[in-house]
DNA sequence: ACAAATTTAGACAGGCTTGTCCAATTCGTC
DNA sequence: GACGAATTGGACAAGCCTGTCTAAATTTGT
């Protein structure tokens, strides 16, 4: 009654604990290490699991990796789309809103581990594996991109913004945002809080900076709105 | 007298050609199968020399990663200073002449088979030679950065742009001229001369919304051009 | 053309890794 | 408490790769 799933077809308890387990030692090992140096002994070890374990769970070391590239594509995609949801579409102090946003999104999806994971992953071993990469490119930035290019667009309809084509402003954005981090992605490291913050304020200003609604005389800005 | 190189040192002259041509040739398997996954035979083969010539010229596995990494980063470097030499210091039409430098920056730095090999490598190795990857980072980005930095700041100087900190401005600059060429990158391909315009001319046309000197009432500029 | 150095092909040992098999043990459920 | 499924540790074969060694062939400079 707690549970919905079928007592008889669903394993024991750990079962899926251990799956996971052995999932998340393994995405560690295979950015470490990249694919041809991560040992199975090590993602067991590090699993806290025998090496026949993972055999039984995953078959072998390519469905392994498999696997573990859907599961973080999985939970990056879920949440970029949660954060996503917290956009300002009604911003009290725009500046302010928007920084707040960039900093959630970038702690929350860039710079945690399931997406530093999963962007090295993509990085060194996207060209081996076309159609799973094809697969997250749709899911992930595809959607992505266009959910927050209808943000911006819907700012920009509600008279906050200038805006020529909001797919481009929302790549923009996240260029702007991450732009002092890149160094730090490159050698895998995992911004500090403050540079998160540098950077985002700095990105945000300079893409209000372009994209502030333009100056008019006073009284004009609703009637283009609306016009 | 056609070589001032000392005669007896120098081995005799394919030498050095082979060593290039295996240098190269493990830079981009390298690349493709990751270190670990880097095959000794296959870098021969492709560099068109036998297994033990390899091995004659440069030791051993580690040390032939080392000698590419070198390598590459010395030919990165001399490409990015050589194309930043070419900034429009008194630019005839200010957009237009940004947009021709980016292009021609990732063109012949970032998008060109050395930039993207170096970027690969950092990205999947960097954590297992710190001293190597940080003796890229203070030649490479910092000085890059620096010098780019510099010539924003002339520019801004001579009244061009309006520029708060030319840092972040040279940073805010690259993240967004390459702002559509993200997904690309991620794969390890190499975007088309087209996608490469486009990216480099919206990145330019906001970069100039944000930055542009602030309209000022006709006749003023020319004076502060000149102040 | 000669002599020295380089390159080559192949064999080779040593080490490491994957994936399988199996008997003993532990765990969860009834 | 007993049953069945999952887990464990270890042994194991097979394959691959690195790095070394050798003798023969080739190239280079003089």
């Amino acid at each position: 009654m707690k549970l919905a799933v079928s007592p008889d077809t669903f394993p024991p308890r750990s079962h899926e604990a251990k799956r996971v387990s052995v999932v998340d030692a393994a995405a560690s090992v295979f950015c470490r290490e990249g694919y041809a140096g991560a040992n199975i002994d090590l993602i067991a070890a590090e699993a806290g699991v025998s090496r026949q374990t993972v055999y039984n769970h995953h078959g072998d070391k390519e469905k392994l990796f498999v696997a573990v590239v859907r599961d973080l594509t999985e939970r990056c995609n879920a949440g970029i789309f949660a954060t996503i949801a917290s956009f300002p579409d009604q911003p009290a102090y725009l500046e302010a809103d928007l920084i707040a946003f960039a900093v959630r999104m970038n702690r929350n999806c860039i710079c945690n581990r399931d997406g530093r994971f999963l962007r090295k992953l993509i990085q060194a071993e996207g060209e081996r594996y076309p159609e799973l990469f094809a697969e997250w490119r749709e899911q992930g930035p595809g959607r992505t991109w266009s959910a927050l290019a209808a943000r911006f667009a819907r700012l920009a309809f509600a008279g906050h913004l200038s805006i020529g084509d909001p797919d481009v402003a929302a790549r923009q954005f996240l260029a702007l945002v991450n732009a002092e981090l890149q160094i730090t992605f490159m050698l895998g490291g995992a911004p500090t809080e403050e540079e998160v913050l540098r950077s985002a304020t700095n990105g945000v200003r300079t893409f209000l900076s372009a994209f502030a609604k333009k100056k008019l005389p006073a009284g004009k800005q609703a009637v283009l709105v609306h016009a």
